[in-house]
DNA sequence: AAAAAAATTTAGTTTAAACTAATTTTTTTA
DNA sequence: TAAAAAAATTAGTTTAAACTAAATTTTTTT
């Protein structure tokens, strides 16, 4: 497989770009092993990927040396990160999926889900919580709802 | 990448699993130049995913022979098949996505969905349809909210 | 029924992404 | 500051999934 995407990385490659992000956001430096444990791979992994990064001036790389974002980085890395938030928060919020569950089709979907899909799913979002009068409410009676279904699942 | 998914199958060999299905639905044979045609890939590619689907007993497989699948075989295929319609409906019918990125989308996710989201999506489908009215009503006044909004992007 | 055409398979190559083991560099500590 | 520990990299292997080109088998046509 090629399996290449959107902006010519593949979800392996964005995994890690995304990883670097996170990691930055919350440390002061990058290091690989931060990186080969979040996502559940060797340091060697972490090293050839860092290294294809560079090649493609996502980051900025050098053989023992401190790894930082381009700008071109940057942008994509938030781009993904960003579409990582609002699948998750559609899985979680919305339909009121498990945190974790919605975590992990977030994870995968982020890499090749359309941006017209993103859009639609924003404006759906935004428009049946206006609807309801916020999505307590709405979250509320479909719990409510789901239970009901339930029980006549249980009573047939 | 290992890549491998709830069955022990791949996404690429569960591709090939519902192409096959696919065919055997439409025609009475399941040639290798039509799964080949519409995975787009070659020939020779498909020989190597049948082989693949006949060890690991999805499908009955010899050079040259008929091809056929076995019940573990129609099980999975059918599954496949049916998320792939209830995710490529979610997005086309209640979010409005444009058809052909539904089925693209529904094409990927189909392969990790978690039964917990699907479950979510269609309860939530449900749900929703049933507090509109209709799907018809829902469509018509989501459709005009796009439009408001595009409005007000546009007013700014 | 033999030749031609089409389909399938085999053989061998490529690529991406993972791994382990060994080496090198950096950092920490005694 | 020298030795030990930790971290990162390199080298080389594996696997899955694709490919092309060549060989084989089946099907069709003359």
């Amino acid at each position: 497989m090629p399996e290449i995407l959107h902006k010519g990385l593949s979800a392996s490659l964005e995994d890690y770009l995304e990883t670097v992000l996170a990691v930055i956001s919350e440390k002061k430096a990058v290091r690989a092993k931060d990186i080969a444990q979040r996502l559940g791979v060797s340091r060697a992994s972490v090293t050839s990927a860092l290294q294809a990064l560079g090649e493609r001036k996502y980051i900025n790389y050098a053989p023992y040396d401190v790894i930082t974002l381009t700008e071109e980085g940057k942008a994509l890395a938030s781009e993904i990160w960003s579409k990582h938030h609002l699948l998750t928060s559609f899985f979680k919020d919305l339909l009121g999926a498990e945190p974790v569950l919605a975590e992990e089709v977030a994870c995968k979907l982020e890499h090749f889900v359309p941006n017209q899909i993103l859009e639609r799913m924003n404006l759906f979002n935004e428009f049946i919580v206006q609807q309801s009068g916020g999505l307590d409410l709405l979250q509320k009676r479909f719990e409510q709802f789901c239970i009901e279904k339930q029980k006549d699942i249980s009573g047939i």
